[in-house]
DNA sequence: TTCACGCTTGACGCTTACGTAAACGTAAAG
DNA sequence: CTTTACGTTTACGTAAGCGTCAAGCGTGAA
């Protein structure tokens, strides 16, 4: 058995692969300040905090928000303490964003009703259509 | 008392005013084939069914959604009952649309959840700091 | 040594969803 | 008649989010 201490890490290929995504993005992200991966040379490694930030974008990114816009709720996650005003910041932060999701789930759910509406129609006309024939 | 059938119709300001888009955006949109508003001249007049589909349209950028795959949404809407592989083919996106949004909706749920705990760990580094203070 | 494999960094290209003029028509108001 | 308001088309610009080469490096197996 070996150390379950041992900090786990992975290629880029790996995580790649794992989440679905070509390594153009994970690149790209990193591009973008999202990412920060550890160097060993040239080569990328990868750490848990970054498999959950790319995790934590994916995420974001279907819920339909910007990279940069993705930036900042991530970077939440792991802010340090720090002062009382970045503190009031995030919890304003946090607000903002609750507000957001919480709009785009009543759109979800109309939608949601909307499309029940759409189909029990079709199964009406299906229904139309069958008695027809007969 | 004026007849309550009098079909209402909108100039493209008045939409823009409204949903708070811009003209160009609404133009945009008829390029793309989403709205077909009649023309008076070479002025475009704008009836009850192109504002339903405008608001539509903005419901489902608000669900993060591509302007060709609300289209397809869209479309299903006012769709002519039709033949019965047009009706099959329809019942099977909106299992699809269903899908995509139940996925959307778990991913706000998640979402939340994290949004509470960074808030609660906010509200304790303040507590932690004011007691530090006083 | 040679080969393949996986990784690297550019750098250009493409689509989406508009913004932003530019230049013009039309019709009412001053 | 000129201004003002509102509309039009055409067309170039742009930011986001990658795709897609191209060319090169390092490492281990044959």
């Amino acid at each position: 058995m070996h150390n379950s201490r041992v900090p786990e890490t992975w290629s880029i290929a790996e995580l790649a692969a794992e989440y679905d995504v070509t390594l153009r993005t994970i690149r790209f992200y990193e591009d973008r300040g999202l990412l920060t991966p550890e160097r060993r040379g040239t080569t990328r490694v990868y750490h848990p905090r970054d498999r959950i930030r790319l995790a934590l974008i994916l995420r974001g990114k279907r819920l339909g928000f910007s990279l940069d816009e993705i930036a900042k709720i991530v970077d939440m996650y792991d802010a340090e303490p720090g002062e009382e005003g970045q503190l009031v910041y995030l919890l304003d932060q946090i607000t903002h964003r609750r507000q957001e999701l919480e709009q785009r789930r009543r759109d979800i759910e109309e939608t949601l009703q909307d499309l029940a509406e759409v189909e029990s129609r079709c199964h009406a006309d299906l229904n139309a259509l069958r008695n027809h024939k007969a």
